[in-house]
DNA sequence: CGTCCACAGGAATGACGGGCGG
DNA sequence: CCGCCCGTCATTCCTGTGGACG
């Protein structure tokens, strides 16, 4: 791991000769971009640091595990102090083996522990063995290397929720095996509920030391901004006020340093575009949209067809002025809809699961209600606007011509 | 205060396509 | 090429439950 370092003269060069009276460098902005500097962050780095020192000497650092919301710069500050260790055990003639893995990108344990044995230099083939197997042979390749391994996982929470914590039970048990290997886990997790879906053997063994990175405040987001301004924007390309107002809006949203870097951004390239020499408080208000815009047609283009069935379903509901049906109602509509297509029904059981799923996307909103004698159900109502579904689905082969389809069900009864 | 609706949502299981070792 | 295991998506069966109604 390394930090990513721009040449930045060469991005000046490149600015000019594409003819941006914006931007300097606009990679700066990038949320994978690490700082020389993490402002208010030192503490934790601090801490972090000095718990990992001891593999310096050779003794296996405690576990850590991190907690914090998103963009609250964990996986920056993390990052940032293993890539000083790893410079300072080559300086000192040290051997120590660092593994970051994002266990929501690898989804799956045996990606995970793939990923593991890829930083240990032991291939394993992309699927097609038992995760047993894949296991003895990481363990095998610890104990003949004998060299520590600092395992990150990041993200750990979604592989729990989704996987169970088998992994990370075996991996916290994994010293008490090895003669020589030593494995110190690194755990980052965004819920802060997470805890108590852990075995508390597991629980123990991980946190063995907690970090907690608390939200930004909008004058600490201020100085991130500024920090990177500097080197992403041309001199004069910000008028002041641009970043009060990114942080500003990036701290209502739980100081998500990553909302508000991606706001800086859009917002100059929204002035780029527009032929300005500096960024207007209006082209922050238009990224703002922009940003939710694009997150939810990337979402609503990539859903699978049933997805978008159930979801056209909630669309058809709002327009005949059923918002908030429930689950039942949702299902009959849709029902319909996979007859008009002649697609098979998928059960009730499942729709009930991809609601859910939307929801989590942010596409729609379910939330369960009880109306007491009458039952126990969710309502669910269209969380985006009606436009910007119909914009994406018209181009749909198969939805598309449901759009102004009206369902037979929703005719017998009223709002 | 118990009943009972209309589901929620967990667990077990299966079908399927894909990839690997042998 | 076979047999095995993978992950994904779905079905089936199931137990659990908030609260209005009686």
């Amino acid at each position: 791991m390394s930090l990513e370092r721009i040449d930045l003269l060469d991005n000046i060069f490149e600015s000019f000769l594409q003819g941006s009276r914006i931007f300097k460098n606009r990679d700066v902005l990038r949320h994978d971009f690490i700082p020389a500097y993490l402002p208010h962050r030192e503490e934790q780095a601090q801490r972090i640091g000095g718990i990992l020192a001891p593999v310096l000497r050779g003794s296996k650092p405690s576990n850590i595990f991190i907690y914090g919301k998103t963009g609250t710069g964990k996986t920056a500050v993390v990052k940032y102090v293993l890539d000083k260790l790893v410079r300072k055990s080559r300086e000192v003639h040290v051997s120590v083996e660092v593994c970051y893995v994002n266990c929501r990108i690898a989804g799956t344990d045996y990606r995970v522990l793939s990923q593991l044995c890829g930083s240990i230099g032991l291939h394993i083939p992309f699927t097609g063995l038992a995760v047993g197997e894949v296991f003895d042979r990481f363990k095998e390749a610890l104990e003949s290397k004998r060299i520590p391994l600092i395992t990150v996982l990041d993200e750990v929470d979604a592989l729990i929720k989704a996987r169970g914590d088998a992994v990370l039970y075996e991996l916290t048990r994994i010293n008490e095996n090895l003669k020589f290997g030593r494995v110190s886990i690194l755990g980052i997790s965004n819920d802060l509920r997470f805890k108590e879906l852990l075995d508390p053997r597991v629980l123990s063994s991980l946190s063995e030391e907690e970090v907690v990175f608390r939200p930004y405040s909008a004058p600490e987001l201020r100085d991130i901004l500024q920090q990177r301004s500097k080197l992403a924007f041309l001199d004069g390309a910000l008028v002041g006020g641009i970043i009060n107002l990114c942080s500003a809006l990036a701290a209502a949203e739980h100081g998500d340093a990553r909302r508000a870097l991606d706001l800086l951004r859009v917002a100059g390239e929204l002035a780029e575009r527009d032929g300005e020499r500096y960024v207007k408080e209006e082209h922050v208000r238009q990224a703002q949209e922009k940003i939710e815009q694009d997150r939810v047609v990337e979402v609503l283009n990539t859903l699978p067809l049933h997805s978008k069935l159930v979801l056209c379903g909630v669309y058809l509901m709002k327009k005949a002025n059923l918002n908030g049906s429930i689950t039942g109602d949702v299902f009959e509509v849709y029902k319909e809809l996979c007859d008009q297509l002649g697609v098979e029904v998928l059960t009730q059981r499942r729709v009930s699961g991809l609601i859910n799923e939307l929801d989590i996307m942010g596409v729609i909103t379910a939330r369960v209600v009880s109306f007491g004698r009458y039952g126990r159900t969710k309502k669910v109502s269209l969380g985006v606007s009606r436009s910007v579904i119909r914009d994406v689905f018209i181009d749909d082969n198969w939805v598309g011509r449901l759009l102004n389809y009206a369902p037979k069900c929703l005719k017998t009864k009223s709002s």
